[in-house]
DNA sequence: TCCATGTTCAACCGAAGGGTTGAGAATGCC
DNA sequence: GGCATTCTCAACCCTTCGGTTGAACATGGA
């Protein structure tokens, strides 16, 4: 199923899950090389990732013993469209949606590691 | 205090939330008109309210009796900021805008298909 | 002044959230 | 096979959340 606005506003609104969203925008990661820099158990960690992957905002793929995380910025988009409505309903900047435009119909990029994403997400 | 990104997406995190910020977006309402569409108590609804006010994501101003609640659309942006640097979102799509309000408006946010509000506008 | 209207407060309730711990279940390596 | 590694499951604990109800407070109008 699709996740909704609730579940995914629901997973963000978690300062932990956000730092690791911005952790898995530098690469993929292994679920204990996510857990390495928090101070809490595996286990939590564990459960904070199903609760991304059931958002959307991540894919988990099991590869051996190891389960890789990567960033799946969908639900990501589909929430920022939501909130965008707001500030931007008033005045709606051509410009910015004629660049809106050209990004939706160029071929949809591969979620890899190497996206350059220009400036870091501001942490918690 | 500025609200923090925990306090705002919890904030957007529950649907009737979600719709009464929809709802809005259309006009400012007083605390009563907004409970009005809702199958829930108005003390439900001012907490509601007040949750949202605390992410900073409404104003609420008294005059006389009533207490209008308006829009508020800066935390908005502000969120809309952090998920940027996840991907190249930075403008409406104003279909995809209109299908969430949508979805949001239709399912079980808002109980009746006749939200006649029939509000005043504040000033007066 | 008395009463209706608009909104919040306080106490309560059940469910969900975020954490722990300990016991598994897979898998890879020797 | 035996063992370490990786990750999840299950049971619990405590707090927060979303809702209710009834009372209270504040204001405007007769």
């Amino acid at each position: 199923m699709a996740p909704s606005l609730d579940t995914i506003f629901a997973a963000l609104s978690d300062p932990t899950r956000r730092a690791i969203l911005t952790m898995l925008l530098e690469d993929d990661m292994a679920v204990t090389d996510v857990a390495e820099p928090f101070e809490m158990s595996l286990a939590a960690i564990s459960k904070h990732l199903v609760i991304l992957a059931n958002a959307g905002l991540i894919a988990q793929e099991k590869r051996g013993r190891v389960k890789w995380c990567k960033l799946q910025p969908d639900a990501l988009r589909e929430a920022s469209v939501w909130m965008q409505g707001f500030g931007q309903f008033e005045a709606i900047n051509l410009d910015a949606f004629e660049r809106f435009l050209e990004t939706e119909l160029a071929p949809a990029a591969l979620p890899g590691p190497d996206e350059d994403a220009g400036e870091e997400a501001p942490g918690r």
